[in-house]
RNA sequence: CGAGGUGUAGCGCAGUUGGUAGCGCGCACGGUUCGGGACCGUGAGGCCGUGGGUUCGAGCCCCGCCACCUCGACCA
């Protein structure tokens, strides 16, 4: 490819809006380019590294026995009616209407279509397992895209689907397609990536795990033990808390404390430490119960955990609508309505002469201790792990982080087999509903993830089984003939043998060459000038290291060569 | 959906008390340079997001709408 004719341009300055360094490098280095909110266009060299790793997908799916299909973008509502998801799922699903009026959407992801194809098309036990997957075009109509193409609403997606007569079957494949993950990342470059335990939502099934881009650009928060492995997603983490210190219990004491309302007020007013309070959330269920969770005031709660054991969806309530004093609601003579549900998060436990509200307006209670002072209390997990709580497992002080999802696995057991009614006959003469597995990775979203991890302060930095190009070819001094003619011949020669090259032919200053390619990430370098040509050498420099060497121009075919094949080498050596 | 912000040339931005628009980069042409975003000259390129209003006159003031950005809520 001639970089004359390569449709897009790189930009100097940063983009407008953009923050996330693969953002900026996809715009600068001429990669993406935005139609509208969360949708973009991917230029040429974009193209060629999705394709690039849709490729290495494809070769690991198909080696565990995956059979590519397509299934449509486009779904009528019917097909969703069955699974229950046309109702269940809310504005994330884009819906319209076709020229006769029927109703229609946009596929977010294909379980009701995976189970359309196989059912009745897969009749006995004897075809299964069997998966199927496509890498296709998804569209979530996100309520808040970000970060260029970490999270869009038209983005490509692998998405498997397993279907399975036995659960230990199931198991076995899902620890397959597991391995085959590890491969995907690992081939196309990336190091610093982990699996966590994930919460599989109230309509999935029991096992789920999300694969992280370890970064602190990350979205999703991580919760990770470095001695015994204990990874999770902060959602589903516990944290062992550090056990609260025995001392001389005092007797109650009420307080004026007037104003102070807020942890932070209050422990200024009453010069104490947020790890002698306790605070509480109000919520209600969707029932409108008032739900009330206690924790000690150094600790934020942990919505999922709540919403879990009030069996409901919760959202944060006013104190006024069920009489609660805000600012002043306390342990101790709480009155609340009778089907309130009150939680005691397991950091109050023990706890000793802490401060709480006294359930009357601009008073707080001294000298609470909980053994002595709260009567037959249950305590839960119900508070975030922050920074200085223990691992459950080993008792370790936890690491928190932050990572982007890369990737998926769950196990959805019978959820579509059985709403849409599939089944497969089963030697013993009955019939069953497959248990399924499905499995996504977002193309676009590892694309970026490669330039997260790798990216450096001068531009991206690919690996070589992703590149757009494993050669960026930059003669300096075009104008000279001689030059000229070398650059031609050695360009034809490169594309003779095989190398994907990228031709910088601009009769433009070096700066702007050398900047462009290092902009742009093509891991290979070569530049060839009057200079290098005087001792009949090419300057070859690679993008990560910045290593250059100097190389006979005989030898530079099959030198480039070798060092391709040792590159891409290096990164499939521990798959 | 809640809060805040921004819309002026391909990109990044300026535009004073209201008087019909500029700068840098990029682009085109000519010339001088040439291994780290060179320089000189010439030139093209704007319905100032959009609709209304105020005014003799609006990029600027007022109202509506739209688009985009950030934080939050949401996220099979």
């Amino acid at each position: 490819m001639k970089i004359s004719k390569l449709v897009g341009e790189r930009y100097k300055e940063t983009p407008n809006g953009a923050q996330l360094k693969s953002h900026i490098l996809l715009l600068r280095a001429g990669y993406i380019k935005q139609v509208s909110t969360g949708i973009f266009s991917m230029l040429p060299p974009a193209q060629r590294v999705s394709q690039k790793i849709q490729s290495i997908i494809r070769d690991e799916m198909n080696k565990i026995g995956g059979q590519e299909v397509l299934f449509p973008v486009v779904m009528p509502r019917e097909l969703w009616e069955m699974s229950g998801r046309y109702q269940s799922i809310q504005d994330e699903l884009l819906r319209f209407k076709d020229r006769n009026g029927h109703d229609m959407l946009l596929g977010m992801t294909h379980e009701e279509a995976a189970v359309h194809m196989v059912m009745n098309t897969v009749k006995s036990h004897d075809e299964l397992p069997c998966m199927i997957y496509q890498i296709q075009t998804k569209y979530r109509d996100e309520a808040r895209p970000r970060g260029g193409l970490i999270r869009v609403r038209e983005f490509l997606m692998k998405d498997a689907y397993s279907f399975h007569t036995s659960q230990e079957d199931l198991d076995a494949y899902y620890k397959k397609v597991y391995d085959a993950y590890v491969r995907i990342y690992r081939r196309i470059g990336l190091k610093n990536f982990i699996s966590v335990k994930s919460d599989s939502g109230i309509m999935g099934g029991k096992v789920a795990d999300e694969f992280m881009l370890v970064t602190d650009s990350g979205e999703d928060r991580l919760v990770l033990c470095d001695k015994c492995g204990y990874k999770a997603n902060m959602e589903v983490a516990s944290g062992r808390k550090s056990p609260n210190e025995k001392e001389e219990e005092k007797p109650l004491e009420e307080v004026f404390t007037g104003n102070a309302k807020t942890i932070d007020e209050l422990c200024h007013y009453l010069h104490i430490t947020p790890d002698k309070t306790v605070k509480a959330v109000c919520y209600e269920t969707e029932d409108a119960r008032p739900v009330i969770a206690f924790l000690r005031g150094d600790y934020e709660i942990n919505e999922k955990k709540l919403a879990k054991l009030c069996k409901s969806e919760i959202k944060v309530a006013d104190t006024d609508k069920f009489d609660l004093v805000a600012g002043n609601i306390g342990l101790l003579n709480l009155t609340v309505q009778e089907d309130a549900l009150v939680f005691y998060d397991t950091s109050i436990k023990g706890l000793e002469n802490f401060v709480t509200g006294a359930n009357k307006a601009d008073f707080h209670v001294k000298n609470v201790c909980a053994d002595r002072d709260l009567e037959e209390v249950t305590f839960d997990d119900i508070a975030l792990v922050k920074e200085g709580d223990c691992c459950p497992v080993c008792g370790e002080k936890l690491t928190l982080t932050r990572g982007i999802e890369i990737g998926n696995i769950f196990q959805l057991g019978t959820k579509y087999t059985k709403t849409m009614g599939m089944k497969v006959s089963m030697p013993d003469g009955g019939a069953m509903e497959p248990i399924m597995g499905c499995y996504g990775i977002g193309i676009g979203r590892a694309l970026a993830s490669i330039i997260e991890e790798k990216g450096d302060s001068k531009g991206i930095v690919w690996p070589m089984t992703v590149a757009p190009w494993q050669v960026h070819f930059c003669p300096l001094r075009l104008d000279d003939e001689n030059v000229s003619a070398v650059a031609d011949e050695l360009y034809r020669k490169m594309q003779e043998a095989g190398i994907e090259v990228l031709f910088d032919d601009r009769v433009v200053s070096a700066g702007v060459k050398l900047t462009d390619s290092e902009l742009m990430g093509v891991p290979i370098r070569v530049v060839i000038s009057p200079k290098t040509m005087a001792n009949g050498t090419a300057e070859v420099t690679m993008r990560e290291t910045g290593e250059t060497n100097f190389i006979p121009l005989q030898n530079l075919l099959s030198e480039l060569k070798a060092i391709i094949e040792d590159e891409i080498e290096e990164i499939n050596k521990n798959i």
